[in-house]
DNA sequence: TGTATTTATGTCGTGTACGACATAAAATTA
DNA sequence: TAATTTTATGTCGTACACGACATAAATACA
């Protein structure tokens, strides 16, 4: 029998999850300065784009289970971006709303995908290679998501 | 000031971020039947190709941090997949070595991956697409790796 | 040779991830 | 309407992931 195929250079899942992890450590230094964590800045991406919003509804656009979710709100929470609000016509559902300093982050967390594109003038990475990279996995993520 | 770069739809990061934990969740039904993780069974490939092996190596090929891989050999030496081995010329060095139960698991294994390929027959996802995004994410993950 | 530096491994604390399960409220259905 | 099912959120336990730091052995070098 041929092993060929279980070399580690020969997966497929292995760079998925190498370059994941490297990529979130890009962002790392510059969300230092605000004392958020990657995940963390998924969340604000999400809010910035509908606020409110409820619990299970960020979950699902970052593909996450609520009970990775609810700590990571509470964390966010404790921390002054967001507030939860229960929601009086269903009791079942929390509204996460951003806060005034969640608002106000916006514009300084905007400067960082621009900062890290422009790190990448000059290397062996194109820029139309990582946009085609990016629709290759949409597709993936499509495809794995909802079976 | 246009934000449109800040959606989650136009990151790069998120895509990736996601697909790694999809694919791993593809996985787990069938590593649960031997009850490893799917770190654990990346080590296992590395074994399959390098055995022994230095923890220090190990962390490089997965590119994680000692201190990460240390607590996983444990787990799987509990599990009695591997043994570890003082080097006795440098004692700095311990050895990962492979038992007779981790080698023999190898064909069992083996099956994994191509059961996963077949079932992406008549699905969208190309198995010419998935090489190619291999390739590109090996290319980046070259150029982030070593900076 | 003695001191400083590097290397290899490991401990500790914090923050995800996720399966299994719990709970309560809303919606469905007998 | 009463019982059942579904939905939304959350708790708990286990396994990563990683920064900061600790320790001991090997190496370099003054």
């Amino acid at each position: 029998m041929d092993y060929d195929q279980l070399k580690l250079s020969k997966q497929i899942c292995f760079p998925v999850y190498a370059a994941s992890r490297l990529i979130t450590k890009e962002y790392q230094p510059h969300l230092d300065r605000f004392g958020i964590t990657y995940p963390q800045y998924l969340v604000l991406l999400i809010l910035w784009e509908t606020n409110p919003i409820a619990v299970n509804d960020i979950a699902k656009k970052m593909i996450l289970n609520t009970n990775t979710v609810t700590p990571l709100l509470k964390r966010m929470e404790t921390q002054g971006w967001i507030r939860r609000e229960k929601n009086s016509s269903d009791e079942r559902k929390v509204w996460i709303h951003l806060t005034q300093q969640g608002i106000d982050l916006k514009p300084e967390i905007a400067k960082i995908p621009e900062l890290l594109l422009n790190g990448l003038e000059g290397s062996s990475i194109k820029l139309e290679a990582l946009f085609q990279l990016r629709d290759q996995l949409h597709a993936m993520i499509e495809a794995l998501a909802h079976k």
